[in-house]
DNA sequence: CGGAAACTTGAACTGCTTCAAGGTTTGTGG
DNA sequence: CCACAAACCTTGAAGCAGTTCAAGTTTCCG
């Protein structure tokens, strides 16, 4: 069951609130005001923060830990469609219209989330042009990574998926380079829509190009020969 | 080579313009500004209208026909991401911010397309509340078919595809019913993520369920088998 | 009506999933 | 700090869905 005590923003969540990509871009009016409007609630890990259909209150920002975007089908398999780190927004899409959230949405671990009524941030909206642009910088963001997602699952095999992954969240200079993956290798799985196995046997094919996997730590040796998997 | 005469806007241009999903719900003076900023091309079946990496200048909007927006890899396989019929606009994400095209676009027959200077309509968008609102409207909108389409990919199997494909461009009464297809079945194979041969599997498949192929016609004899698929 | 393009079908193959079993990591309590 | 259990991950084997290639058929359009 969720943790559903609303608290007060400290110091830290508010930082990471005021440098999300949804806020950092605000003036000081619209970001004050925005604050006015945030909730703070934590979830267990596993707890659902809502589910497809649902009547929508709200809209999100993660403060804390990841969030898994996903839908099921009928015989109940799931499929993820996006996962949210600190700083992301997520429902933000029903800031346009709609009324119920398109998705279900869980915690991958413990985490601490900001909310913001619905009908409260369209108000602003109206009002502040720097929120009306905030939502328009986030949709739009969205909608790449989500075209890209399309592409990339249509267009590539699992190693490539997972070499694509190394090569976003690695420092870009230096020849080597060493990761530490932020959350469970079971929700990188999901998030390049692969079987947990499938991301094993990935794994264990990018050991021929360098790449060794111990935990959540993974060392490339070579990263250009990475880029040509 | 792409037929380049820039046009003035005929009435039906003009109207399928008005009545598109970006301009529609737009005021008066924002509406008369958006026309003005319009300039109508024609391209022939299979001309590119732009490419992943140029330099953007426009945003378009389709008169006529339908346009495919797809990737490479490095092998030249090709990726559809969307298929933008009469009304649809595409490229709009780059309005937020980017330079550069993030797809390339097709012609997939003869097509006649509405185009925007990105940066005037930027410029739009920052005076008149309903041009950003419309904006909003419309990203939003294509948000949600990425993220259907992501879900879609991962959970459903080629025949359960083209049967929520169906039911979703089929009337809603009635409990049998007559489709044409809009375009060729190469173009729907694309849109679904499957190659011609897969669609065409999948038809013959769907026949059990009542589903009748006869060229771009499709004959559906029981509406709730098919959403039984 | 004729030719080109589009579509269908078959057969082989590839890549991912599923299921099952064994191994590793992680976190907790003594 | 260690031991232990639970959760997580890896590996193998089998199966399936979709791709690819090739050949034959239908549809479209001048």
């Amino acid at each position: 069951m969720p943790v559903n005590k609303t608290l007060k923003l400290n110091t830290r969540d508010k930082n990471i609130l005021l440098r999300s990509s949804f806020m950092e871009s605000l003036g000081p009016v619209s970001m004050a005001r925005m604050l006015d409007l945030a909730t703070v609630t934590n979830f267990e890990a596993r707890d659902i923060l809502f589910r497809e259909g649902e009547v929508a209150e709200y809209f999100y920002c993660s403060l804390t830990g990841y969030v898994r975007l996903y839908r099921l089908n009928r015989d109940g398999r799931e499929a993820d469609i996006r996962i949210c780190g600190p700083g992301d927004t997520f429902a933000e899409c029903l800031l346009a219209c709609g009324d119920r959230y398109l998705y279900n949405a869980q915690a991958a671990e413990n985490v601490v989330v900001a909310r913001f009524e619905l009908q409260k941030v369209r108000q602003l909206a109206e009002q502040e042009k720097d929120v009306a642009k905030a939502v328009i910088q986030c949709l739009s963001a969205h909608l790449r990574s989500s075209m890209d997602c399309i592409a990339n699952d249509r267009l590539q095999t699992a190693p490539q998926r997972v070499a694509h992954y190394l090569l976003d969240n690695c420092p870009q200079d230096g020849s080597s380079a060493s990761i530490r993956l932020p959350f469970q290798k079971s929700l990188l799985a999901g998030k390049l829509g692969l079987a947990p196995e499938a991301l094993s046997r990935a794994f264990s094919s990018l050991r021929r190009a360098g790449v060794t996997v111990r935990g959540r730590i993974i060392q490339i040796s070579d990263i250009s020969a990475l880029k040509q998997i």
